[in-house]
DNA sequence: GTATAGGCTGTTAGCGATCACACCGAATCG
DNA sequence: CGATTCGGTGTGATCGCTAACAGCCTATAC
């Protein structure tokens, strides 16, 4: 810190200062920053030391506008604090990191057109390298037919009848396995409590759930629809606790899953001795449930990987088109799960 | 989208091409931009009818670059899966969107020194206008104590010894308000499962608790540490639940509280008829719970809200210095509590 | 020995905004 | 009536970087 230049103290040393500092000219500084490969060993290490010396920090703004496009990858998502968009977030940011990316969130209240392009907007507006949204509800699909084509894009838990690079978990399997393992265990048929009609996240578990029942010869019992919250759940299991009939439910998440389990306790309905529940997510706390709760684990990681390796080839070729990828989620076996008495 | 350009299709349209379209020069549409207030009614009309008609988007990269400051902070946080910090950052998003600025997180895998200096040199990579550390633990405090200090800053559940902005939540008083919410059902003396004792909130739940049974005249009894997870609650449940005398228990999380309502109910210790069980963060799920679970609430919007204000108040001024502000959580009484048997 | 290639480096011209300043005309003032 | 203000506007420089090109110098080929 010695050393007073006049007047750079509050913006940091520019490439010039280190180019003057190592005795070249700032475009071999530029270039030793870049991995070029022309540039000799020696004056690579002089430049580098120059840096080092200086706490030299390249000017992320500046590369931004001479390229066109920033170092920062945008995310739009709804509610980051339901364990979905937050675990696909931190892992999203994680995968980006590695890659030298940042990320900037845009969380929306709703996932309304508006909503959503407004938030498109706004990363546009710092000429992010792509973005990613997280959308898993259907009028947010259609805000993004109407966005410029020349940005990359993936979507998340989308829309899969749209022509969009699009990662997703695969809901109807992990529906199918969790309904199968209730089936497996001898239930007649299983109930399913589900989230939200208007998420895709919901239609693909509800499709999963009814295509495993029909496969084997059952007719599926009616639906029960929820919200995802525990609150929901709770209602719902009040009127399955009621049934005598119930022997297996299969909620489309954790927290519904508790509100089951709380509603089924309250009225005396044993879990999993009367009543078998199979939930979805593998929350962390899903383990320490009354009783530990029998899930299906969906990977984020791998989702997170999948999607920004996939935003990444576009930012790189230019090209978009209508890729996809899934992901399939596991089942994991814990306490809630047992055969019916009959 | 009619009226090719000819080859400005990718970059959108510039400040010059807005300015020819409207007759006037660059300068005059950067002050309607900024709402300077030297133009004249008829000019900004049209200059705005211009911006309209062409799409056109401000970079906020070419800005950045003559500013030195662009309209996005910084946020570093730990573990944006875990409830407190994922709703912290959907708060903070949700109040500097309101403000114009976007959020980038800078999410690391441990909070020493090097990791977190690492994501504050990404964040002033871009020259971010300011940055938020969700700094709850030891470590990271001495990595803020190097960092530049012209970049505006605010930690948020960081120490309070240091000379830092400093917005936090007043854990010791949320602890007081649990212990003393048992000690006023009855019990004779409250037994606490903290979390990891690195962090500063833990640490303030302890002194909380502590504080309200020895002015209760109360000597504590031993300290069960854990680390926010349900998996050690249920570990340090399994202990509690073997030790007669124990009718109180205050959790420093809500995912402990069910770890230990799990070991309680596998020793079929009821609560709360036989004991009573308190929680911190009132996580949605809680009134679900079996039993719900009485707990204390911290007001997450409120600190995203203090500790943005404190941010750009910084950001406008220039200068830092070492305020804090305390947001006081609230307790919320559910059926997780009742008087002792005696 | 001259030509050609190619590794390494410097020079120049922008990217798209803001800032400082110059300018013009109308209103105000002595 | 000339001088001064001031609202409204344009001009040029500049931020820090990368892309394109030009130039040097050494090695290899003929």
């Amino acid at each position: 810190m010695q050393g007073g230049g006049s007047e750079m103290a509050v913006h940091g040393p520019a490439m010039t200062d280190v180019a003057r500092l190592a005795g070249v000219s700032h475009q071999t500084v530029s270039r030793v920053l870049n991995g070029h490969p022309n540039v000799r060993e020696q004056t690579r290490l002089r430049v580098r030391a120059a840096i080092a010396e200086l706490g030299y920090r390249p000017n992320g703004a500046a590369r931004a506008l001479v390229t066109g496009r920033s170092q920062v990858i945008g995310v739009v998502a709804q509610n980051t604090t339901l364990y979905g968009p937050a675990s696909l977030l931190a892992a999203l940011e994680q995968t980006a990191a590695e890659e030298g990316f940042a990320v900037s969130v845009g969380s929306v209240r709703d996932l309304d057109h508006r909503s959503i392009s407004a938030a498109v907007e706004r990363h546009l507006a710092h000429r992010v390298a792509g973005i990613v949204v997280i959308a898993p509800v259907e009028s947010a699909g259609e805000a993004l037919e109407r966005l410029p084509k020349d940005v990359p894009l993936v979507t998340v838990d989308g829309d899969p009848h749209r022509p969009v690079p699009l990662v997703t978990v695969d809901q109807a399997a992990g529906a199918r396995a969790a309904t199968q393992h209730l089936l497996d265990a001898g239930h007649r048929t299983v109930w399913h409590v589900s989230g939200p009609s208007d998420w895709f996240d919901s239609v693909g578990r509800i499709e999963g759930w009814r295509e495993a029942l029909l496969a084997a010869g059952v007719e599926p019992p009616p639906l029960m629809p929820g919200d995802w919250s525990a609150a929901s759940g709770y209602r719902c299991g009040q009127m399955l606790a009621r049934m005598p009939e119930v022997t297996a439910i299969f909620t489309a998440n954790d927290h519904l899953a508790l509100g089951v389990l709380r509603a089924l306790h309250e009225f005396g309905r044993r879990v999993p001795a009367e009543i078998s529940v199979v939930g979805f997510d593998d929350v962390p706390e899903a383990a320490y449930f009354i009783p530990p709760l029998t899930t299906v684990r969906p990977d984020f990681d791998a989702v997170a990987r999948a999607s920004l390796q996939m935003l990444l080839a576009q930012i790189e070729s230019g090209v978009g088109g209508a890729m996809r990828q899934t992901v399939a989620p596991t089942l994991v076996a814990r306490d809630s799960v047992a055969p019916p008495r009959h």
